[in-house]
DNA sequence: CTCATCTCGTTGAAACTTCAACTTCTGAGG
DNA sequence: CCTCAGAAGTTGAAGTTTCAACGAGATGAG
């Protein structure tokens, strides 16, 4: 199916379920970091940043570890947990058993802020995600993402 | 299928379907904008007002037009043109009939790069999305992503 | 005509992310 | 020991996006 100039381009179907998803990837992100600020003042990394400490033992991880968990670099993980430090959510300590590593920890108020936003946000997931779709769509879109996924990664070991 | 705090928290299916998705939200623009910013020095935005004006009459089209398409906003889109301007990429005026409006146009530079860049690009959407499924998954996927976008507007519609 | 108003677009400041140094700490090899 | 390589984090500067305020052009009512 190669065009005369060496190219696959996109058949009309695989166009038009490209526009769709592409902008699918855009607006959705927005929509759930809209209800977060709204209702909590933080962005979709913060809030998972919190989530993520509240699951783990003492309410602790290291920031590397937290980087990988949601997905972000420890330079603007670094930036971010400041900020976070500031408004009294999390804490930072180095490791009292190793020094190269920084213990973040989520304070008793970050906790608090996170029971109080955790339900609208699962509403939120749920209506336009979750219960958007059908159960057989949503099995379907789960092994998209695994596809995806698996896709990024094959790319990514070249 | 309420829980005694009255919310409907996921099950586990649901949060699995929930956690594989969002990873792969986080990380396919990632991967997109990673081979159009090593190819071509853009990112996501940048390609699409590119690739929006090559399609337009004229190649042009006024900034708000731009910014519906893009799904972006006109403060955002003002100052991303100011630096595609720079780069000799694309040219603003005033709207002669009405100077309320102002057109971006594309320029011959900046066709001539997105002619170079556009088959890069769409390689690496079939890597990552389209080849990567089958065909009914691609079907599915955007059905799915039909309904996500619906729900969104369902929801900005209060 | 002119004033009020509306939309379009720009601007500068603040917030956030990215990038490239740099520091600190540890464990390995001499 | 000593030092050297390497990983973990931090920092400041540069780049980008967001936010709120503003300016300029068109339109319609009086």
């Amino acid at each position: 199916m190669t065009t005369t100039d060496g190219v696959r381009w996109l058949s009309s179907d695989e166009l038009a379920a490209w526009r769709s998803f592409s902008l699918m990837l855009a607006r959705l992100p927005a929509a759930l970091e809209e209800q977060l600020q709204r209702d909590g003042g933080l962005n979709f990394v913060e809030y998972h940043v919190l989530a993520g400490l509240s699951d783990a033992p003492d309410r602790t991880m290291r920031m590397s570890g937290l980087a990988v968990l949601v997905n972000s670099e420890l330079s603007r993980l670094s930036h971010l947990m400041r900020r976070l430090e500031k408004r009294g959510l999390v804490r930072r300590e180095p490791d009292p058993g190793d020094g190269r590593f920084t213990n973040a920890i989520l304070t008793d108020e970050g906790y608090a802020h996170l029971v109080k936003l955790a339900p609208g946000h699962v509403a939120t997931v749920r209506k336009l995600v979750i219960d958007a779709l059908d159960e057989n769509r949503l099995a379907s879109l789960h092994r998209c993402s695994e596809d995806i996924l698996g896709a990024i990664d094959a790319c990514d070991a070249e």
